[in-house]
DNA sequence: TTCCTTATTGACCGCTGGGTTAGGGAGATG
DNA sequence: CATCTCCCTAACCCAGCGGTCAATAAGGAA
């Protein structure tokens, strides 16, 4: 970026090169088995590249980690930031629930990675901590706002204030998340769930039967 | 519980409480700091044991672990065996769902481990899985059944089947329970829960103000 | 007392972990 | 050409790990 850069291409890009393998590798091993559970050597065999290498990229392996840690966290932010549009109001919060939903069934592993490093509580990592949490109170002011402009118009229940709304369905969205990460098969019925939430929110009426039999798929953990 | 065991009481006292010493020890870090960053003199040290005898109780570390874990899921299973009595079917599932609350905030350090441990998915100790998710089944079960009869008496809503309503509500119950993992005062209003809850399922009128001033003091994370 | 079993320990072992170091090859610059 | 810098590696270092063992203390039983 500054002035220094006007080095060669192909050594850069090699440098480069190196690091993100690395930086792969290293994701792929610390997401599926824990940092603690995994050595800087199995890293750079599976990097295909010499241990010490790892650690001329990278000081420590906690940085290499907390480099990790960011590289995962990018879809995040790019995900949950446009859900403008031209929809109006039930449509969007739709949206964005199913959304949501559709990110944690996508982002299973590196989900599951976060709130297992979250519920360690290492006090260490409170940088991903405050990330997280802020992308989440993002979430739920966005959602908050959104059920309350619904509800001025009428469009959905004003039984509570949407600030509880909000939360109280963030928790059954949290819920459905912990389902879909214990359930082995991946077999998580998603029109399911949206049918149930579009009800609870909109009190639609059920999409099929009024009562009897049980619509069997849904399995929300 | 066999003839061998008319020998003597100091000795056989001795041996238990100093396994019970250890038990104790590793429990506190293992739940607290996770296994793998907990080595085998810290446990001794902890207990204020040698390294040795605790290879004499148990073979292995993970032998430790699997006693450790055996610990501290006894509190689980007393806790929700009995829900049982004379009060109404609405009760009912009021008490079963504050139980489940209450039990939550009280054990929200082994129960982080638990979920920590099976996020982690670690095909070892698959056991504590099953275990885990037989009690959680049991739970389900017990409110499937009790929410089915509230209905056919006509005390909630049957605008969905028991099942599906009761999975939903589990849901709920899943994502407060993250909510109380992460929120790190432990300052979340059970009442307020409670009430949201109970507005949910028997489509009560909220306890005071009809629509304006949120109650404030909710978080359900 | 002597003997036998059960508890307990300090010292030790092999190995793997994170991290270092000295040096080699390749490309740009002069 | 020589030189300098950037990538990259094999080989090494050693603290700390899980685990073992020989030796011992602390009681019963005889």
């Amino acid at each position: 970026m500054a002035a220094t850069d006007t080095r060669a291409v192909s050594s850069e890009s090699r440098s480069q090169d190196s690091r993100d393998e690395i930086l792969k590798a290293a994701s792929a091993l610390f997401a599926s088995r824990g940092i603690h559970e995994t050595s800087m050597s199995e890293v750079a065999r599976a990097a295909r590249v010499s241990k010490a290498l790892i650690f001329w990229h990278f000081k420590t392996k906690e940085d290499l980690f907390l480099a990790v840690l960011n590289r995962l966290l990018e879809p995040y932010v790019i995900d949950f930031a446009e859900e403008a549009g031209v929809l109006d109001e039930k449509a969007q919060i739709t949206k964005l629930v199913e959304s949501y939903l559709l990110f944690v069934r996508d982002n299973a592993s590196s989900i599951r990675f976060f709130i297992a490093q979250l519920l360690h509580g290492d006090r260490t990592y409170e940088v991903l901590t405050n990330q997280v949490l802020a992308l989440y109170d993002g979430y739920r002011a966005l959602l908050t706002d959104l059920i309350s402009r619904t509800q001025e118009k009428g469009l959905c229940s004003r039984e509570f204030p949407a600030q509880v709304t909000a939360a109280f369905l963030l928790s059954t969205l949290n819920g459905m998340l912990l389902g879909f990460l214990f359930v082995r098969d991946g077999g998580v019925d998603l029109e399911g769930a949206m049918g149930m939430l579009r009800q609870w929110l909109f009190r639609e009426a059920p999409p099929s039967e009024p009562s009897g039999v049980p619509t069997q798929s849904v399995r929300t953990l």
